[in-house]
DNA sequence: TATTTTTGATAGTAATACTACCATACAGAA
DNA sequence: TTCTGTATGGTAGTATTACTATCAAAAATA
């Protein structure tokens, strides 16, 4: 038997359900390879359309513009990972262990997950790394958090802070700490790979490294160094 | 007599220095305005020319682009910052109140320096902690950091990364843990005021908080909690 | 077969991101 | 005083982006 997972995603998000059809899968799939590859300023509707063979008009049915796009990229991210750690974590039950786990899914390449077959979860994991902030360093968040664009983040976030606080309950900021780690996972093997003199893992660039990195800062942190 | 601050701007990043002459001055002026009403992706010269009662063609002598005008922002923003905290710590012996007063700076919402009158830094400030990141996270930042437009920031982090290394030269990782600090200043107050669950400042949103944040993260990590 | 959904194709508009060119105003040097 | 360079103003024009609207054909479904 064949699984096939599926994250259920915001409504307000799309015009039409890209799950839906062949074109939207269409859409999703060469968008993450498009964005991996020009990056999202360079990222338009029109080229995405070429690629696929389809036209403008065709990408507009299923989103309003580019930066909906993103955002439900990177929400289909975020409820992907928090599966990923949730399955992964499963009966596990010393908390210390199954935080160590959870840094290491945030700071190691994904492999891509052939349970869903249009989207390649290790490009996304590189997009996510350098265009992630993005979706919400806007002037807009206020408007888009309202309609809960940021839930499977937020969530994310949620799940890591109450693992932070069964490790060590009278720690006074899991929320930060947690939002601390998720986003240096990322913006840490940024660093590493564009301006490395902003980290300490230069010379081997070795994600093992930002593991280790954020295990200590964490570590410490809850008095468990 | 009154001293006048000058920051020594990398000569790349513009094509006619805008510290030179009324108008350039006027653009960095309502730049910095302009940004922080309407966010980066809304600013277009056109409009900032509007503001300044020239025409687009006026802008375009100066920056060659938004983006390089958003990293001279950016470049300016962190030798300003450096140069306020080497003045700030100037004489103090102990490294850990060096490095207290430099996290206190960077979390702590700046006034407005009459020194340099046509940039208002508390603005500025506001800009960075939004739209500072998209300075670098692009396609181009391997040709960007070629051409030394972070030097600036790259040599804020080292002076952080040094500090750290005086309050405990056997820590393994003083620049991964100062650019964190640096980042985290500005993303924990960005979340207090717009995804407060993603903090425990949600209800106070007092930058006091993130400074205590920030201060018992690094010092516990350095293991003089 | 009838009907709804999905897609393809074309056209058009307003705004954005520039480049080019010419005229003028003014400051300092010869 | 004239010459020269610098700073600015104004106008035009182009390619691309970010959309919206409309119509017809094809495919799926009832």
């Amino acid at each position: 038997m064949k699984l096939q997972l599926q994250i259920k995603m915001n409504e307000a998000l799309y015009l039409k359900n890209p799950e839906s059809s062949d074109l939207g899968k269409n859409i999703l799939k060469h968008s993450v390879q498009l964005i991996y590859k020009a990056g999202f300023e360079a990222f338009t509707f029109k080229k995405l359309a070429e690629n696929i063979g389809t036209t403008e008009a065709g990408i507009y049915r299923y989103f309003e513009n580019k930066h909906k796009l993103l955002v439900y990229l990177t929400a289909w991210y975020w409820g992907w990972l928090e599966f990923q750690i949730s399955f992964q974590t499963n009966n596990i039950a010393d908390p210390a262990i199954r935080l160590k786990k959870v840094i290491n899914l945030l700071a190691t390449a994904v492999e891509d997950d052939e349970q869903t077959s249009y989207i390649n979860e290790s490009l996304l994991h590189q997009i996510i790394i350098t265009e992630g902030s993005k979706a919400y360093l806007t002037k807009q968040v206020g408007e888009d958090n309202k309609q809960q664009f940021f839930k499977p983040y937020k969530d994310l976030c949620a799940v890591v802070s109450v693992i932070i606080s069964e490790c060590s309950p009278e720690y006074k900021y899991p929320k930060s700490l947690a939002s601390t780690i998720i986003e240096m996972a990322h913006f840490q093997n940024f660093f590493m790979n564009n301006l490395p003199s902003l980290t300490d893992f230069g010379v081997a660039k070795e994600e093992s490294e930002i593991s280790a990195f954020l295990n200590d800062l964490v570590f410490t942190s809850l008095g468990k160094g």
